[in-house]
DNA sequence: CTGTTAGCGCATTCAG
DNA sequence: CTGAATGCGCTAACAG
C-alpha cells in the first residue's frame, strides 16, 4: 500500500535510536544516560557510554530545541565588536553563559536601534531563553518584540528608573566626577569632546555641563560634537577643529579613550604640552591609557562585570529566580594621571 | 481510551498551522508563502500575508533546522575577541554571510588548540552548515571531527601546502618583507620581541631569521620571546629587557603592534629617539600606528578582506561549488612611516 | 528502572 | 496550485 519514498537519512549523523538499536534498548533510556544518567542501571549505562564512545554520538541540539521548547541559548546585542570595551563585557558575558551550559549568539548593532530591532528579530527566531542588550535605547517595535516573546532581558551599561532588569553605571555622574576632577584642578575654559553621540556619551556630556553649570561656568563654544563613529585619527581632527574654535580651552574632557588618545598625539605633533598648555582626560581607561605618554586621566569602567553581573541576573531569570536588587550600579573610578 | 495529558503547548509561539487554521488552508500552504512564494496564488497569498503579519507569526529555526537538516548557520572560530585584527575579520565574515542569510555563531578559542576543540565540540551539536577557523594549528581530534562531520572548512589567516581551503597571508613573506626593510635602512643589529607564540608570530619570527640570514647575519641575542598575551604594558617590559640583554640593538621588529606601541611609549619615557637610537616596527597597522609619535612602521594585514573572502569561499561550498583556487593568498603591504 | 506513545513545528514527497 | 501523509531527532508524560 504505502507507496511513498522515504527521505534520504537525513544528516547522516548517528542518532540515539541507531544507539539504542545497538545496546537492545530504546532510544529513551540512551536519552536518559545522557540527561538524568542517575535513573538508568549502572549496567545498562555503561555499555550505552561506551557504544555513544564508539561511534561518536553528538546530540542534536535542534531536535532538542523543539523537543523541549528551549534553546539553551542566550542572544547578546552590542553596539561594536570593534570597540574592546564591549568584547570585554562579552568576556564577562561568556564566562558566566557558558560555564552554565548556553551558548552566545553575538549581534552587532552598529549603534543603531535599527540595526539592533532587526537582529533582534533574526535571534528570536532561534528561540533564546534570554537576551542581553545595551542600553534603553530600543526602537518601539524591539520593545514590543522584547515584551511580547516574553523571554527574560536584562540591559547593559547604563541606569534607569524604568522597570527593568538592569547592569551598569551612571553615565552622568562619571562625566560629573570628572569635570569636577578638572575644576579642582584649577582649570575654567574646559572643552568637550564627542563623538559617535550614542545616549552614554550624551549623559556623559550631560554631566559635564552640569559640573560646569555648578561652578558658575558654562563654556558651549568648547563643546565639539560630531556623529562619526570615535577613533583615533577622529580625536586627532577634532583638536583641530576645537583649537580653531575655542583657542583659549585649558582643559578637555573627551568622551572615550580613543578620542583622548588622538588628541594626546596631536598635541605632541604640534607640540601642545600636556598638560602644560592644555589637559586632557578621557573615558574607559583602555589599556593604552596607562603607557602613553603622558599617561592618560581617565575614567575606568568595570566592563567585565558589567558583563559577568548581567548575565548572572539573567542566569536567576531564567531559572525563574527574581533578581533582587533589579537594578546593580557597578560604579566606576576616577583614575587620576599625568595629562591632568 | 486516550488517557493521557497533552502537553501544555509549548512556546505559545504562533505556529504555521494555527494561521493555517485562521485562513482555512493547510499549514503546507503558509510554509510556501514563506518558502516559495511563486507557488502560491495571489489571492491566498495575500490572505496569509496579512494573518502573519497580524499575529506577528515567527518561523521556528529549530524545527525548520529539524526538518531540513540545514542550520543556515556556520560556526567561527578566532582566537581572541579582544584583539581587533580578529574583530576586523569578523565583520567582513559577517558582512557575507548575513547578506546570504546565515547566522554566525563566533568561538573565542583564546589561542588555546584544546579550547577550540571544545568550542568546535559544542557548535557541531548545532549542526552548522559551514566553519570558518583560524590557522592549521588543530588537535588530532579537532582534525577529525571536522572530517567526520563532512561540514564544509575555510581556514583563515595563514597559508598552507596542505590540501585545504584557505584565506590568508604569508606570514614568513611578511617577517622576511619587514626585516628586509629594516636592513635596507642600514641596520644590523635588529632586534625580535615576541608574544602569545602563536603559530603566525613563530612564522614572522622565521621570516625575520631568513632576512638576517640572507644578509650574512644572525643577532640571536637580539630575540625575546614570551608565550604571555600580547598587550601594550608587555611591549614596554620587553623593551626593558631587550636592553639589558642586548644594549647595542639599533632596530627592533615586534610581532605585533601593541607590542611596537609599548616599546615606542616606553622609549619616550626614557628618553630613548625613534628611530635615531632605535628603530622599530610592528605588525597589522593597527588604528594608532598612523597617529603615534613618531608614526609607526608596520605591516598592513587584510583583515577584513580575509574574513570576507573566507566566507565567500564558504558560501561557495556550502552550495556544494568548488571554488578555484582553493587556496588565496590576500597579500600584505609594507607601511613604512617614521619609526624606522 | 525501562519502555510506549505522542508530539514539538516545519518541510519533503507525492497525489490530486 | 493545493493538500495529506510522514518524519526530522529528541524528550515529556505516563504506565508498567
Amino acid at each position: 500500500m504505502a507507496s511513498r519514498k522515504p527521505r534520504p537519512t537525513q544528516s547522516g549523523r548517528v542518532t540515539l535510536s541507531e544507539i539504542a538499536e545497538r545496546v537492545g534498548t530504546s532510544s529513551i533510556t540512551v536519552s536518559r544516560v545522557l540527561n538524568a544518567p542517575h535513573l538508568v542501571s549502572e549496567e545498562l549505562r555503561t555499555q550505552i557510554e561506551s557504544v555513544i564512545a564508539e561511534l561518536g554520538y553528538m546530540p542534536n541540539r535542534a531536535a532538542r530545541a523543539l523537543a523541549r521548547a528551549r534553546s539553551e541559548s542566550v542572544a547578546v546585542l552590542i553596539p561594536s565588536l570593534s570597540n574592546t570595551v564591549f568584547t570585554q563585557l562579552l568576556e564577562g558575558v561568556r564566562d558566566v553563559l557558558h560555564a552554565a551550559g548556553y551558548r552566545t549568539l553575538i549581534g552587532d548593532t552598529r549603534y543603531s536601534p535599527e540595526e539592533e530591532e532587526s537582529l533582534l528579530r533574526a535571534y528570536l527566531e532561534h528561540s533564546p531563553d534570554g537576551i542581553l542588550i545595551t542600553g534603553f535605547d530600543q526602537t518601539n517595535a524591539t520593545r514590543d518584540l522584547l515584551q511580547r516573546s516574553r523571554v527574560p532581558v536584562v540591559h547593559m551599561m547604563e541606569m534607569t528608573d524604568a522597570d527593568m532588569y538592569s547592569v551598569g553605571l551612571e553615565q552622568f555622574d562619571a562625566g560629573l566626577a570628572i569635570t569636577r576632577h578638572l575644576l579642582e584642578r584649577g582649570y575654567r575654559s574646559i572643552g568637550f569632546l564627542g563623538a559617535q553621540l550614542d545616549p552614554r556619551v550624551m549623559e556623559r556630556l550631560a554631566g559635564y555641563r552640569a559640573a560646569l553649570h555648578e561652578a558658575g561656568l558654562n563654556y558651549p563654544v568648547g563643546e565639539i560634537l560630531d556623529p562619526t563613529p570615535s577613533s583615533i585619527g577622529l580625536g586627532a581632527t577634532l583638536l583641530g577643529r576645537l583649537l580653531e574654535q575655542a583657542p583659549h580651552t585649558d582643559a578637555l574632557f573627551c568622551c572615550n579613550d580613543d578620542l583622548a588618545l588622538g588628541v594626546l598625539f596631536e598635541c605632541q605633533r604640534r607640540g601642545i604640552p600636556v598638560p602644560g598648555k592644555l589637559a586632557v582626560a578621557g573615558f574607559n581607561d583602555l589599556a593604552a591609557a596607562a603607557w602613553v605618554h603622558p599617561t592618560l586621566t581617565t575614567v575606568a569602567t568595570p566592563r567585565y562585570e558589567i558583563g559577568h553581573t548581567a548575565a548572572s541576573m539573567l542566569l536567576q531569570l531564567m531559572n525563574g529566580e527574581t533578581p533582587v536588587p533589579a537594578k546593580k550600579d557597578v560604579g566606576f573610578s576616577l583614575i587620576v594621571r599625568e595629562s591632568t
